[in-house]
RNA sequence: UGGGGUAUAGCCAAGCGGUAAGGCACCAGACUUUGACUCUGGCAUUCGUAGGUUCAAAUCCUGCUGCCCCAA
């Protein structure tokens, strides 16, 4: 018989991805990771991912479903490689996404040796995606479910990562998840979704990396495009493109960050036009397909998780780098968030945005 | 210390005798498995201040105070 560990969050996704590899026959094993302890940065031991009552809910859930249920403890692994990251991305002002850190590290990495030493076959998770085998390998697609599709935030995964990962819910609709769960008679069937950042719940992201790094951010000046001083902001961690709330700036019209001059510790004020950009650099570009194209490849990209795809044309460069330019420009292009390639529902590959770039011979939002 | 102008919420600002528009900012919800964005709602019993005229004043009159400009 196959079998299949299952990382469950105590979440109804996850708890219904469990019930429903049992019942395509294989053998599961649940487990939970433990990532960090709520207690560490003084935040409330639930409404997160990991939390004690999450882990209960996780353990009930796999008795019921009678699997052994082990929990593991990755939180060294977790602070250094996700938290870490996210610390030192924001001290380098820019903004990551360690959601997309956490399952190139954890969930697709730490927990698939453990898979390995547990001697199961496959890795199962909650996400709503589909991958599918070809006669040219895997491949990830978009969730059936357009509203809950996250295949953005797969974008990393290998050919042989995508060969040991199922993804049971890529099929289904949130609703009918639930639907399933609440036959089951499962706990959790109508707990509400997870969301915010896992280790930063009440998102005061900013107290998290003071905590962690021990590094007070030096307030600095906002300034307009042109340089004219418009205020004092509180430490430039606290700020990222695109962002309007909590400048205290009234210009008139809503203004919006454009911009972060690390080594003037200032953040560039604009309006919301000064926001589009047709052209970004993308690095530590994966290929879904193993290969990087040959050719410039017309896609549709997306450029945050919440963004809808847009027609585009990616240029593998060099490396592991590409240059990405949209057909229209876009909003807030920002730095250490994923950009993403789809042709149609299937992903192409993606990477991290270092930069917008002004095409040459352009108009000004380029 | 002559002349002129102006004083409306944190910022800008409508109002021109009939009982305080709007924008920005801010706050609260919603949305959301990242940060953002967005959406909805809230936000001056009061118009620098003291009097006066009037049935009725932010709106008219007078004094005072602050600021701005011109002339010295």
């Amino acid at each position: 018989m196959k079998t299949a560990l299952i990382a469950m969050s105590g979440g109804v996704d996850s708890s219904t991805a469990a019930y429903l590899m049992q019942q395509a026959g294989y053998s599961c094993i649940g487990c939970t990771m433990q990532l960090y302890e709520n207690e560490d940065a003084g935040l409330p031991a639930e409404g997160t991912c990991c939390s004690l009552d999450d882990i209960e809910d996780a353990r009930a859930i796999a008795n019921r479903l009678n699997m052994p249920y082990y929990v593991f403890n990755f939180k060294e692994r977790f602070r250094e490689q996700v938290i870490g990251k996210f610390c030192r991305v924001y001290l380098e002002g820019r903004t990551p996404n360690p959601c997309i850190d956490c399952n190139r590290c954890l969930k697709f990495d730490a927990l698939l040796e453990r898979a390995d030493a547990l001697g199961c076959d496959k890795i199962v998770t909650g996400h709503y995606a589909r991958i599918e085998e070809t006669d040219n390998g895997f491949v990830l697609r978009r969730a059936a479910d357009p509203a809950k599709d996250q295949s953005y935030v797969l974008y990393m995964l290998t050919q042989a990562q995508l060969r040991r990962v199922m993804l049971p819910l890529g099929g289904l609709s949130k609703p009918q998840v639930r639907e399933i769960a609440a036959a089951q008679g499962f706990l959790n069937a109508h707990k509400s979704d997870s969301q915010d950042i896992c280790f930063v719940p009440d998102g005061d992201y900013a107290r998290v990396i003071q905590a962690q790094t021990g590094i007070r951010p030096e307030p600095g000046e906002f300034v307009d495009m042109q340089g004219h001083v418009l205020g004092q902001h509180a430490g430039l961690i606290r700020y990222t493109v695109g962002q309007r709330r909590g400048l205290g700036i009234a210009i008139g019209k809503p203004a919006y960050v454009v911009g972060l001059d690390v080594p003037r510790n200032r953040v560039i004020i604009g309006t919301n036009d000064d926001l589009f950009h047709r052209c970004c650099t993308v690095t530590d570009v994966n290929w879904i397909a193993g290969a990087p194209p040959q050719a410039p490849v017309r896609c549709q990209a997306k450029i945050r998780y919440r963004h809808p795809a847009q027609p585009a044309v990616v240029q593998f460069t060099d490396d592991n780098t590409a240059l990405l330019t949209f057909d229209a420009p876009q909003r807030a292009i920002t730095a250490g968030q994923a950009a993403v390639f789809y042709d149609g529902d299937t992903v192409l590959g993606g990477g991290e945005i270092v930069r917008t770039v002004t095409a040459k011979g352009s108009g000004k939002n380029d």
